[in-house]
DNA sequence: GTTATTCTGCCTCCTAGGTAGCAACAAATA
DNA sequence: TATTTGTTGCTACCTAGGAGGCAGAATAAC
C-alpha cells in the first residue's frame, strides 16, 4: 500500500502550503495569529464557522470520543504546515471534533471566503490544497483500512513506519516521539494498556527505546521487517 | 454524531450534481457513455488517471482486501449521482482501490482536465463538487470511527440506519437492500459468518424481514432504538 | 523539599468476533 | 430436467484485545 512515504509526502507539500500563505495577499491583509497553550481548550479560541487555521508550530489532536467507554479516535494530528478545518471550509458547516492542546501552538485564522477566494485566484495554492485534501482522504481511508484489517501490533508498527522521517541518513521517529502511551493508543484505535503491550514487544525486540514521553526508533530496518507486507 | 441524516443529505447533493452536469458546455462536447455489465472487471473499461466519472445508474463497489485473511472493506458504495476518483482529480495519482461491478452500470465518462476547468469556471456545480468531497471524507471518518468504537451488531444497525430514506411515509432501504451478506460484511469491516449473527437477531426482533438477496426495514423505530446514541 | 498528579508496566479475567466446516436451498446454466 | 454454482444459516472452537485493578517511577505543583 506504499504507506511509507505517506507521511513524507504530505510533510512536503505542507511545507510549501506555508509559503504560499505567506506570500498570499489576503494573509498579509486578514490574518490573525493565534496561540494557544498546552492543555487549554481551544474551543474557546477557534471558530471554524468564519475561519479557516494553517498551523505554524506545536501539536494539536482532533478527535472523537466514544463516551460509554471513554475510548478515543485521534482523526487528525496537526502539526507545522496542517490546515483546518477543511470539512467546514467545503460544506460550510461547522465541525463536531474533539480538540486538545499538546504542546504550546501557534496558529494563522484566515477568514473563510478568504480562503475560499484564494484556491480560485492562485494556482499555486489551489494545487497545494487539492494534493493535500487527496492526503487526508487517503490517510482517513487508510485508517479505515488498518482498522479493519490489522491487529494493534501491525498498526503500531504502521504508525511508527508513516512517521519516521530521514534526519541525515538515520530515520528518526517525528511528531510522535513525545507523546502518551495514552495518545499512542488513540492514534491507533485502542486503549494505552493494550498498546502498552506492542511497545514492550517492541522494546524487547530492539526495535525501539522507551522513557517516560519518549519512543526512539532503534532500528528501522528490524520495525520494517515486521511489517505484514 | 447525526449520522441519521448523512445519506440523505448526500443523495440530494448528488441529485443536484448530475443535473448540473448536463446542462455543462463541456459534458456535451467530451462526453462519454460508459456500460458495465454485472460481475465485469471495470479494470479495463476505466481510466482514472485521464477520466473523472459521473455514475448515472447501477452499483459499483470500490474496496481493498488484505490478501492474508481474503477479508474486504468496501470504502464507497457508489450508486446514482456519484463520482469517482476524486482522489485522482486532486492529486493527479491514480488510485489503488479494487472495484466490482454489483449491478449493471451506465457511467459518463469527462478528461479529468475538463472537470477542472468545470469546478473553477461553474460556481454552482464548484460548490456541489466541495460539498460532495466534505460528505465522502466525513463518511471516511465515521467508517474509521464505527471500527473503533462499536461492535459488529451496532455497525450493522448503523449502516442500515443511513441508507433508510422515505418513502411516501415508509422507511426503506435502498442501495444495499439487494446485497449478498458478503457484502453487508464488507461494508461493515467483519466477514459474512459474523455479520450474518447480527441480522438473524434483527430478524429474530422483529426489526428487519431477510430473503435471497433482499433486507427489508419491518420497523424502523425498533431500529433506532437499540442504535447507541 | 514534600506532596500530588501523571505516566507507565504488568497482572488476571472474559467476551466479541474471527476461523473452520457443513448442509440446505435458490438460482443460473447446460 | 439435471447439474452446477452461489447464497445463506448454524454449529463449535479459540485467540486478540478490552476491562479492572494496582504499584512503582517520573514529573509537576505547592
Amino acid at each position: 500500500m506504499g504507506m511509507k512515504n505517506i507521511a513524507v509526502e504530505e510533510s512536503h507539500t505542507q511545507q510549501l502550503i506555508l509559503k504560499e500563505v505567506e506570500k498570499s495577499p489576503f494573509v498579509s491583509k486578514t490574518q490573525k495569529k493565534i496561540y494557544l497553550k498546552k492543555g487549554e481548550d481551544p474551543l474557546n479560541a477557534i471558530d471554524t464557522k468564519n475561519y479557516f487555521y494553517f498551523v505554524i508550530s506545536g501539536k494539536l489532536k482532533i478527535y472523537q470520543i466514544d463516551f460509554k467507554t471513554s475510548k478515543e479516535l485521534t482523526l487528525y494530528m496537526l502539526s507545522r504546515g496542517d490546515m483546518f478545518d477543511v470539512v467546514s471550509l467545503l460544506d460550510g458547516n461547522p465541525n463536531q471534533y474533539i480538540s486538545e492542546v499538546l504542546e504550546d501552538t501557534e496558529l494563522v485564522s484566515i477568514p473563510l471566503e478568504d480562503v475560499k477566494q484564494m484556491i480560485l485566484d492562485d494556482n499555486t495554492f489551489r494545487q497545494l490544497f487539492y494534493t493535500y485534501l487527496a492526503a487526508k482522504l487517503k490517510s482517513m481511508e487508510n485508517l479505515a483500512v488498518s482498522l479493519s484489517f490489522y491487529d494493534v501490533y501491525q498498526r503500531v508498527l504502521q504508525l511508527f513506519t508513516n512517521f519516521t522521517y530521514m534526519q541525515g541518513n538515520k530515520p528518526t521517529l517525528k511528531i510522535i516521539d513525545n507523546l502518551r502511551h495514552e495518545d499512542i493508543a488513540s492514534m491507533v484505535g485502542t486503549v494505552r494498556k493494550v498498546v502498552n503491550r506492542s511497545l514492550q514487544k517492541l522494546k524487547k525486540d530492539g526495535v525501539i527505546e522507551l522513557s517516560r514521553k519518549n519512543i526512539q526508533i532503534k532500528n528501522f530496518q528490524k520495525l520494517l521487517d515486521k511489517l505484514n507486507v
